[in-house]
DNA sequence: AATGAATGAGTATTCATTCAT
DNA sequence: GATGAATGAATACTCATTCAT
């Protein structure tokens, strides 16, 4: 799928912002050098927001909200677990092989004090693992009382853990084959199972 | 004779570090406010660290020293991976209750930008998991072809990952209940089963 | 369009730095004593130069620069070694008489651990005795075997120590006659003589 | 009851003082690299000074006092300035061959804004120079009419800046031969003839 | 609308000095 | 007398934010 370069000034801010909270931190990622990287004047970002902590905040719901729709499609006429996870786990690794600096952008915010998942999306996720504990107990893919923060986890935070985990390299691999992408999917339908 | 060290006051300052690096992040804790919350001058922390990077870096290596220590002690005379899990994940509960800003000390570090689990307790760690591995598959308690990576996820990553979702309260729930602690052990060995 | 940047902080910026390193040395010279003396923002100083040191450097350069730049402009059409020291000395005088603190910031900094003549200015300064030393040979007003480091004593060091001398009164006397300036002169071409 | 000071820790303090003044300036020679370096507590030197400020000003005032005895000495049987120069800027030379730090810790203060010679070594200085010119013009060996002021530039601050030019190595010159003492004395002598 | 010059509160760190022992 | 643990004011420097143009 091909992302359309935005050649805005605000696309260009955002992307800066992103690739540098990457790569430096939130702290590191300095205004002006993100005004520098977007070629945009240093004051241009406090048109659109009313600070770096906004605009943060704002980049991050926006992701966020990226893969909140991305499992919403795919479960409007998905009938197993197993027909959603796939395909999930499979933009995951897309998303982290074409864009990796998003999914990483999205776990450094998420474990950063001063940012937190907005409450609406919070809310949404919840729905979310709701409607997919419904799916997968018509036919039995996930046992009995298994609850929707149990969901999330082996859905959400799990592959997302093993991503970054081999991007920094942890554990002495890098990137993944086919064969890990199968493994992680069994891995986590097997856990709720 | 001069005076005697204040023993008690590097001890303020590690927990003082500890708290403001769990509630504002390693960003957020600024040296002259860890000072004050353990009554001390701002200059103190000198005397005994080259600067705040290497104090949180120390701290970091000293708590997470810790788990690994215990990590270790279990698995001296434990002959299955339940004998390990069991008493394994009880002590971090344990850790989580008694002194909860440890672990989540250990969590907000261990995805900052700016600090990294040392080389050598990477090394500790990936033994220990080897190790673990050895025990499974003595009695088939572990599959075939599981790697020290998934054992690290499983008995490490994931009870933290569930601790910190309880205790920032994301799907609504605080705390746990035996029941939970239960539920967590038997996913986890299910998990690698 | 963006705020026209206002030169004259700049000037204020130097002028404050060169008075308040000369009455209180380097180390005495404080960014924020610099700041306020020059009625701009403590942050400012660094827009232009990338700290204390290189602003301090930028201005000796500039200093020692005008004084070669005036030597050098006095060399070109001159035929005797008095030709060139009897305005040389009297610059010096107007230096001193119209902005003291130039002159008393190169003597201040000439002899502080932290700062040296850039090497660049070093040999625009040595190639300035040797063509010295080629004049006046050609007409007998230096004698033979003279080296540019005597030049240099005689012509530089001598005059801005003696002023020095004056300026702070170590003597008792403060300030000088046409007779001393007449004297100094005398006593530098009798000295390479 | 008078203190007992303890001769020999406090020349290990003066030692390391001079050392480090000179080596890292008067604002780099910090206490504790005092007191490190002279293997004594850091209080100690307030003991037997006010401050850091105070030590240095002693020292200050101790060395000079040591030229101004050579000086004292050196006059009182000399019926000529070349009796009296020669063997001056012979010691001089020796200073600064067998203990250079001395003569450079002068240089460095004589200098530095936060140091002046004290008034009563000034006029002792004036005194001496006095006493010179007075030797000097009966047998002729000084001109009419020459200042104090020209006795200390020539047979004090000369000698001084040529030691620490060549020690510098400013000229691309480090050190002296014979030949270079000799000339030194030629040219203050003549200087002032 | 857009710029970027200017701000100043905030940062980590240093070090001369004090004083309980 | 002598020690060195402890202090805290002061330092150089950063950077998110503002606002005149």
């Amino acid at each position: 799928m091909a992302r359309i370069i935005d050649e805005s000034k605000l696309g260009r801010i955002k992307l800066a912002t992103i690739e540098l909270v990457v790569s430096n931190g939130y702290g590191g990622a300095s205004t002006s050098a993100i005004a520098r990287k977007a070629e945009v004047a240093e004051g241009y970002l406090y048109r659109s927001y009313s600070g770096k902590q906004e605009l943060v905040t704002a980049l991050l719901f926006e992701k966020v909200g990226q893969i909140i729709t991305q499992i919403e499609s795919l479960l409007i006429d998905c009938k197993s677990i197993r027909e959603l996870i796939e395909p999930l786990f499979e933009a995951y690794f897309t998303m982290a092989e074409t864009s990796p600096v998003d999914i990483q952008f999205i776990h450094v915010l998420m474990h950063d004090y001063n940012f937190q998942v907005s409450d609406l999306q919070r809310e949404q996720i919840k729905s979310l693992c709701k409607a997919v504990i419904d799916i997968g107990q018509v036919n039995h893919e996930i046992r009995r009382g298994i609850t929707e923060e149990e969901i999330f986890t082996m859905a959400i935070i799990y592959p997302i853990e093993f991503i970054n985990l081999r991007m920094k390299g942890f554990f002495g691999k890098n990137g993944w084959t086919n064969e890990d992408k199968q493994r992680i999917i069994e891995f986590s339908l097997k856990a709720i199972k």
